[in-house]
DNA sequence: GTCTATAGGGTGATAGAC
DNA sequence: GTCTATCACCCTATAGAC
């Protein structure tokens, strides 16, 4: 029972604690070692399973990129007003990034190394970037004619709300030391941020001039 | 001429050669050999000059950090009103970040290996986090008691507009991508978007019914 | 101050027993 | 499938000649 009831399971384990090792150090700090400790195995298992420390990275990244930009495609592409999906956007994100707080500074760390992974793994996911970005412009600039909202760059307004989301978690240390808050209250201050944000953003496209 | 005119001047070269190789590969995966080779320099002499690799990182984090932090003091705290005072926080934030790629991501990787070092670093700048927050708090809420602005808690106002100015370098190579820019296009994008930042923030605090 | 040579420790990967 | 032992390489750091 407890050397047999594993098999296959035991990949799925690795995977996890290769996961948490990666995305916490990055690939060049973290250690097979690391890897094999949190996974409580024997380090040459992970050779067993993954012929190597790459192999492990790519099959980590690829799926990590994926989370990272899959699910905007959905709440993009659906028939709600330009309002409801930057509520649902901002809530998509910010619930993601709380439940991986470092998936974040993980991805975009690798991604300085080797930009050019973007695209494939992106477009792997079936949802590229461009496309989402086509998409949101529509809304945006659809609004825009019927003045429902101000007059916006689509792209910046993009940026802005990709920002007022992911960075607070990659700054977290920085908050925490600034607001003087621990984990828990760190936590419930992010939760906090998807009425704040969301209200934030749709302030400023409000029309000046009713 | 060629092998004596340095001195000195060889400590200033390593160091800049050293900054540049941290903040773009990170401490795990930067080599004393990268470093050498950027400097022109005998590995040995890396030794000579600084002891250790961590001696090296230290220095260099530790004046990357005041970078990151210092001459925000300055700005709020001088007796301009709320509305300059943003302006002028993101054209600084921006221009020190467009000068300086890697910085923002290197300074928070390594921030988040060892969170305890912000606080001696950051005080060692004369200005610390906590004070500009209390600073930055007493402005907002001024302002909101006499209707200059909306109510907003400052601590959010706060990260709102770091992440907005900070973010977008972070994510340069998503947004290259997704926006299809090249480099020189990027720059101009962000140098753009220290008047875009600006009014977004202004407008989303702007009073509702003047 | 600058170089070459090398020590010393760590890390990824493999061989081979069970 | 799982383990121990070990190889081969890489990287930091130092010793010592010049």
């Amino acid at each position: 029972m407890a050397k047999e009831k594993r098999d296959n399971q035991t990949e799925k384990l690795v995977l996890e604690a290769a996961m948490k090792v990666f995305t916490q150090k990055g690939y060049a700090a973290a250690r097979m070692d690391d890897i094999a400790k949190e996974a409580n195995i024997n380090r040459a298992l992970l050779h067993y399973y993954f012929r190597s420390k790459d192999k492990m990275f790519d099959l980590i990244f690829e799926q990590k990129v994926k989370e990272f930009f899959s699910g905007l495609g959905q709440i993009v592409f659906s028939d709600r007003k330009l309002e409801d999906v930057i509520r649902e956007m901002v809530k998509h994100e910010i619930t993601l990034i709380v439940a991986n707080p470092y998936l974040p500074l993980f991805v975009l760390q690798e991604l300085q190394q080797s930009p050019e992974r973007l695209l494939n793994h992106a477009k792997a996911s079936g949802m590229s970037p461009n496309l989402i970005l086509k998409r949101f412009s529509v809304l945006v600039n659809d609004a825009i004619r019927s003045k429902t909202i101000n007059k916006i760059e689509p792209g910046q307004l993009l940026i802005n709300i990709m920002s007022l989301c992911i960075y607070p978690m990659i700054a977290k240390p920085v908050l925490k030391s600034v607001l003087e808050l621990d984990d828990k209250k760190f936590d419930n201050m992010m939760a906090h941020r998807i009425g704040q944000v969301s209200e934030f953003i749709l302030l400023s496209i409000k029309p000046t001039s009713k």
